[in-house]
DNA sequence: ATAGGCAACGAAAACGTTTTCGTGTTGATA
DNA sequence: TATCAACACGAAAACGTTTTCGTTGCCTAT
């Protein structure tokens, strides 16, 4: 009787000896191979089952040069978006036998090379990534050129890059950002702002893009464009109170504002507090539309419209597009950019009383 | 000159053929050996540098018996506790020279075991992991109980598990409860009620314990105590109407409550907002205190008081109680668990006005 | 009796490392 | 001149698979 050390895995090895026969006559055994008599193969068969054998998968890897497992690159984790994008690239990563190895930029430039590097060496077949807001700064991106070059597919989401050629993934921000706007206006909003970040985030230049192409297909020129630019560090948390009082003083110097479009949940709900201490009420007064729909929106007081990037399909499509592509026999199948559309979610904060 | 294909990754085969030496010289030369000459070992550096070799993860996987990588399974990635473990998890992991794979639950059972099953097989060194709700209704443990037997350490979080023996990091829910409550009474608040979940969440029910222990120990006994007990799916944001509603009904049927303990977010917000469409003001009427530190509870409106778990701090604690397992030579290394205390944070919900 | 064929299995290479243990060459020493 | 280190390097095994290509032994057809 076979006495299995518990603490030593089950390998072709040990099982051909303990059954008196080679490695290889196992391992055809197990795969069903013709060339195994019945009588060895159920054998083996049964041994195997009784003690759980299991390949090894780094073994494999090796031997099939494939790791059936993809990189994902996010700048932040703690972060709704992100997180949507993720569930849905797991969702059907592990539907087509795939695992998910995640690594965090933290926005940082230097800790998104590293990521990658870390990862490149045979860990995984390839990635999905949204670059992180210092290498948009920075605009260095020979690791990402490196990687490609390497022949490990790369496929970018959201924060994207022109200069690389690559499948991409990208939520319609412009034309989100103008559907928005357009809401707005035909709710009746005669004086719409924007409150937006910096211009070398991305997502926010193309946003405040929509915005101005929506007014300016109703004839709203510059002067009527109220656009409040705000720093990066704002999002954090721990400056909720400077947050809220940069756009307080904004409402303040421009008083006949009764729209807000933000380019964030909490850009939108900072808006909402502000203009609530000066006596605007929500939505009578003023009208507000989001992008994300997070959790923010929906448990806001009160609720607050927003356009839905729809993250979770963003992800599954990326992952798609990966998986696609490592599983292609043709090396020239063409790049592709899918956008994914946006839709706008109406809550209280665009009611009209 | 050499030619790089730059589709085919730089082994040490390929430099040892290309500079005519064999591949144990290229391996020793790169790590500087002292039994390679320095003439030899400038050239092969030099080569390697120059076309930027980096050795192949998966065959030093192979050959050290060992990853360098973490699995970690939580049961939904769409939540802030969870992720701000994870940002922990990872910043510690990739201090030490780890990578993390994720595995998503999704709070089934089944996919906790084929997620498991599908990275104990080599993929990774050792799991840290939160356990779905489905396993801890059916109480099968069987998974846990194979990994463990078969030499891969694991720890738990939050979510743990009497019956399996292993290290933990644990949130003190009860003795953060019993302080919840506590502050609400050292606020005046005459009739405090919970609202937490069914008694199968073990969070909850931990919860809840340190909500009767509170009022017990200020003399209010059973009759004064209100628990409103919610089924599982109200949490879900679409269910955010009839979460409201239950609330406000159980707010019309005890008039007299003056505080709130929620277990979570999610509770607290909507018991706000019904409370606000009672006529009852917050924090003036009624003061309320939620649990976890999240996004929702800094943004809201009013800002609420909530108790922090500290995740990031217990992910960081959860990856070094791993690593020093992996790590340590030590097999009789005793188990631990440790406990993350909890914080009040206090924002405008319990303001004494 | 013998060639041919098939059934059932094993040996060995390969994936890319690391490391132990040779082995050949040099220079110095007795 | 014979011996012996020290030096510089290579061969080979090992990690756990898969797969190709033998190699047997036996049966059948001529």
């Amino acid at each position: 009787m076979y006495l299995p050390n518990q603490m030593q895995k089950l390998t072709l090895k040990s099982i051909a000896k303990e059954i008196g026969v080679s490695i290889s006559t196992v391992s055809k055994a197990l795969k069903d191979s013709p060339e195994i008599s019945d009588d060895t193969r159920q054998k083996i068969k049964a041994f195997a089952k009784l003690y759980n054998y299991k390949p090894n998968n780094i073994a494999l890897s090796l031997k099939n040069r494939k790791t059936k497992t993809i990189g994902v690159i996010i700048p932040d984790i703690v972060h709704y978006f992100f997180t949507t994008v993720i569930s849905g690239i797991e969702e059907v990563a592990n539907l087509k036998g795939y695992n998910v190895i995640v690594g965090l930029s933290n926005e940082s430039f230097q800790k998104e090379v590293i990521n990658m590097e870390m990862l490149a060496n045979g860990s995984i077949d390839g990635f999905i990534l949204s670059v992180s807001k210092e290498t948009q700064l920075l605009k260095d991106y020979h690791h990402l050129e490196e990687t490609i070059n390497q022949g490990m597919p790369i496929v970018m989401f959201d924060r994207t890059i022109n200069e690389i050629v690559c499948d991409k993934v990208i939520v319609d921000d412009t034309e989100g950002a103008k559907n928005a706007v357009l809401k707005l206006l035909d709710l009746g909003c005669k004086n719409i702002a924007i409150i937006t970040t910096e211009d070398h985030v991305n997502v926010g230049k193309l946003r405040t893009k929509g915005y101005k192409m929506a007014l300016e297909s109703r004839n709203i020129f510059k002067s009527n464009h109220h656009i409040l630019h705000l720093e990066e560090k704002l999002y954090d948390p721990i400056f909720i109170k400077e947050l809220e009082v940069v756009i307080s003083d904004f409402l303040k110097i421009n008083p006949s504002i009764d729209g807000i479009f933000a380019v964030n949940e909490v850009y939108a709900l900072s808006a909402i507090k502000a203009a609530k201490k000066l006596q605007k009420e929500v939505p009578e007064d003023l009208k507000v539309i989001g992008f994300t729909d997070g959790i923010l929106s929906k448990y806001a007081t009160p609720s607050l419209s927003t356009m839905s990037q729809h993250g979770k399909i963003l992800g599954m499509k990326a992952a798609e597009l990966l998986i696609q592509r490592l599983e292609s026999l043709d090396v020239d199948l063409p790049y592709q950019t899918v956008i994914i559309e946006t839709e706008l979610i109406e809550r209280e904060t665009t009611e009209n009383i």
